[in-house]
DNA sequence: CTGTTAGCGCGTTCAC
DNA sequence: GTGAACGCGCTAACAG
């Protein structure tokens, strides 16, 4: 910086403040400035500016599985427009485990990031540590219990209850629940929208037809054996993600169970196979892609005004019907 | 750090050296130290320490594509021995843009870290910026020419090889091929494995057979689409990777075309989804943790010793036959 | 509007 | 074996 400065005719704050857009600074000594620094392919160090600043410019997006697709294309979003803004984002994966999350806001923490996107891998997860030390947090997908939190989710119940109700209207008679760890809002409220749309309709709930399961596809496949085993068995499945939506369809076809005459299955979020299953799955879709860029605009806006009152934003979700629940009419 | 020192009754510099276990100091002092470090919950300012050491703790782990199942596993197996031995590791996502990926390499190196896992967007990504600045880089998955970096890729020209050859001893005759960007080593190895098969059956190579598409599901859709207008038509496909044969399926779907008797379809690399489809895809497996496993060991040892001559590893595939290549005999 | 000065929080010389 | 002093590269105060 100091070989800039001299090579500018300048100091080294001079150097400082042209290279940061400071209104203050001459614009011819701006044009000297920026001249000199590519001449001498000059890069600013962001550790010691972060060290000075207190604050980097990168953000930190902490997911809770990167095998998800649901993941990858929220992280797609946050980074679109976060490189507009001029911040940097990468990606820190917890598998869901407490620790792993635990481990990653310290490192976010001490290595000064500017703001967090998080799923928390938990309705208990700690961000207070992030707050006490003036990082800027955005939750999504999932909620945290008494936390004010900027945030962003879908509408889970509304989403869970309408792919239910879509199930009864097909003409099936006992629809089965597969849900996710009972830690995640996103799994409870899915599952309440499940018990809603039955009680609506004026059936009971059978607690046995209600499994939880991990959100992955070895849990699915697992708990659709055991729905299986039930007498009577379900005759449709709502499976609350994705992953364990592609297990419990595999677990259908070992038992050689035809989709959708035997039994109808809904899933939760979209994937890029869903579409390409023999049958094509019916889901509920949720506004990914928009999940992130509505974080991202979220802690862009707590970054400007530490001091706005916090937002809550909830995205709605759409039932994509295509082949699995098309229950040919007796 | 200073009041962890008055409360230990030391210095800074004895907190410094008791807290990175440096031999010199007194046991007894290093538990003080300990003691009062835990009592205040002091963590050191990882960023102030990158400054002064000139080397951060946190590995980048830059891949090209985060949609694609391939990558996540592997940064899996990166994370995990990264994590075992003290390092954290963020990822960086290129979309397989030479301009992002620049300016990931950028970022990395201001934000100095400890070392880079890559998978580089094209056979003449410049890694030299890393290596000038004292950041050790290992490769994965793709090649770059006339560099001599540590790396770790799989034997894709024998993998492709063995994938056609199957598709040729099914019975299959006239066999296409849906390759990648000829920017990338393992597009053009796995081109080469199939021309290579197709010769050595004494078979001659229709260039109109070859198709390059870009790896990603739109492209191999595309690129089956104009393979079925040849006359004759291609009676098998060889798709260059997971994604692309995803698309390919979904044309052949469309067009009507049964799997395996009209048409066979081998891909390159597993995907999560591969086995559920209908049929399920046949395709060459690569040992994608273990790739991830093998370049954070090359790091680690590049980081214990910079000096230490370049290591290639080449892991070897699998090929994994399902029901998409099985041709019923006439 | 620009230069000078003084740290940000550490790790590393030197003396002792 | 330990402490005092210095500097990593940058930016925020202040003074001019």
């Amino acid at each position: 910086m100091s070989d800039v400065a001299h090579r500018a005719g300048v100091s080294a704050a001079t150097v400082s403040r042209a290279l940061n857009n400071h209104p203050t600074v001459h614009p011819e000594l701006v044009e000297r400035v920026r001249q000199a620094a590519t001449e001498l392919g000059y890069q600013p160090n962001r550790v010691a500016r972060s060290l000075r600043r207190r604050a980097g410019s990168v953000w930190a997006l902490v997911i809770s599985d990167i095998e998800n697709p649901f993941f990858t294309s929220v992280a797609r979003g946050v980074e679109d427009v976060a490189l507009q803004s001029g911040y940097s984002v990468v990606l820190c994966n917890t598998d869901e485990n407490l620790a792993r999350e635990r481990r990653y806001l310290d490192v976010v923490l001490a290595e000064q990031a500017a703001g967090v996107v998080i799923a928390p891998a938990s309705d208990r997860t700690d961000i207070s540590l992030l707050r006490d030390h003036g990082v800027p947090a955005v939750t999504i997908d999932r909620r945290i219990h008494n936390v004010d939190v900027d945030s962003v989710v879908v509408d889970n119940f509304a989403g869970a209850k309408r792919a239910v109700i879509h199930l009864l209207e097909a003409g099936y008679e006992r629809v089965a629940c597969i849900s996710g760890p009972a830690k995640l809002t996103t799994a409870v409220e899915r599952r309440n929208g499940y018990v809603a749309a039955l009680r609506e309709s004026g059936r009971g709930v059978d607690r046995r037809y209600i499994r939880q399961a991990d959100y992955r596809v070895e849990g699915g496949y697992q708990a659709a054996l055991e729905l299986l085993e039930l007498t009577p068995p379900p005759d449709a499945l709502f499976v609350a993600n994705n992953l364990m939506a592609a297990g419990a369809m595999r677990a259908l076809r070992e038992r050689g169970l035809d989709v959708p005459e035997a039994i109808g299955v809904v899933g939760f979020d979209d994937s890029p196979w869903a579409p390409l299953m023999a049958p094509a799955l019916t889901i509920v879709e949720q506004p990914t892609y928009r999940l992130g860029t509505e974080a991202a605009r979220l802690l862009l806006r707590r970054l400007r005004d530490p001091s706005a009152s916090t937002e809550a934003v909830v995205l709605a979700t759409e039932l994509r019907v295509r082949e699995s629940s098309r229950r040919p009419r007796p």
